[in-house]
DNA sequence: GCGACAG
DNA sequence: ATCTTGTCGC
């Protein structure tokens, strides 16, 4: 059962900053020459009141090899509501972060990026939040339509919401359900996209979000196996 | 008023 | 997201 919890003053709040944050939000095309992206991922315990972030740099000119990672444990109070998953997750990702030997040149993001009711989704908090380019990967919608682009991988249509071109549904293997792109800070939609095909050589989910998915987990169950 | 709703 | 085993397919 879910609560009016936006009712509440620290919803309210949370809705300000928001709005705040977006106006440092800046569009542009991503680098050219791109070389460290990381993946960014959170997994929670069984109440989710523990969180574990994970960011995971991989080296775009070396085969999408790992370089560097990170994982941070934070409990956590802001309950999941969709449109603000920013500020439960951020806190966390930030913590693992500051643990990064090797700052990513853009980090793809386990969430939306602009393809976001108010505009303004994980992905670009995220991006905003740690001065640097980040983009949008959701593996499902959280607002707006599309039509379901054909079969083969690459292949893409556009989401729409409110009339607006927010973002992609692009399919990165062929034949299986297509990923949500959106551009977050300091990225555009063509460049976004560009990015993700290029971080999925062959599996639906890019490589850094995959590892970075995987190192949350291994955090969370290593530690629940112990005590 | 009724449904939809990232992770 | 999490609770969960085996199983089908490349």
């Amino acid at each position: 059962m879910r609560e009016p919890r936006y009712e509440n003053p620290i919803y309210a709040e949370a809705l300000l900053e928001q709005r705040r944050l977006k106006s440092l939000m800046v569009p542009k095309p991503l680098p050219e020459d791109l070389r460290f992206v990381a993946g960014a991922d959170v997994s929670c315990g069984r109440f989710g009141s523990t969180l574990w972030g994970a960011i995971v740099v991989c080296d775009l000119k070396e085969k999408l090899r790992p370089a560097a990672s990170s994982v941070a444990r934070m409990e956590v109070s802001f309950p999941y509501l969709p449109g603000l998953l920013a500020f439960r997750e951020i806190p966390v990702l930030k913590k693992a972060w500051e643990g990064l030997k090797l700052k990513p040149d853009v980090i793809l993001c386990d969430a939306h990026g602009i393809a976001h009711p108010r505009g303004f989704g994980e992905a670009a908090h995220l991006g905003v939040v740690l001065g640097v380019s980040s983009v949008g990967c959701a593996k499902s919608l959280l607002c707006g339509s599309f039509e379901m682009p054909s079969m083969e991988r690459g292949s893409w249509s556009n989401l729409v919401f409110e009339g607006r071109l927010v973002g992609a549904a692009l399919r990165t293997r062929s034949r299986v359900a297509p990923v949500f792109v959106s551009a977050g800070h300091f990225s555009d939609l063509p460049s976004a996209i560009a990015l993700v095909m290029a971080c999925s050589p062959r599996l639906r989910i890019p490589e850094p979000i995959r590892q970075a998915h995987a190192l949350c987990n291994a955090a969370r169950r290593g530690e629940a196996r112990e005590g």
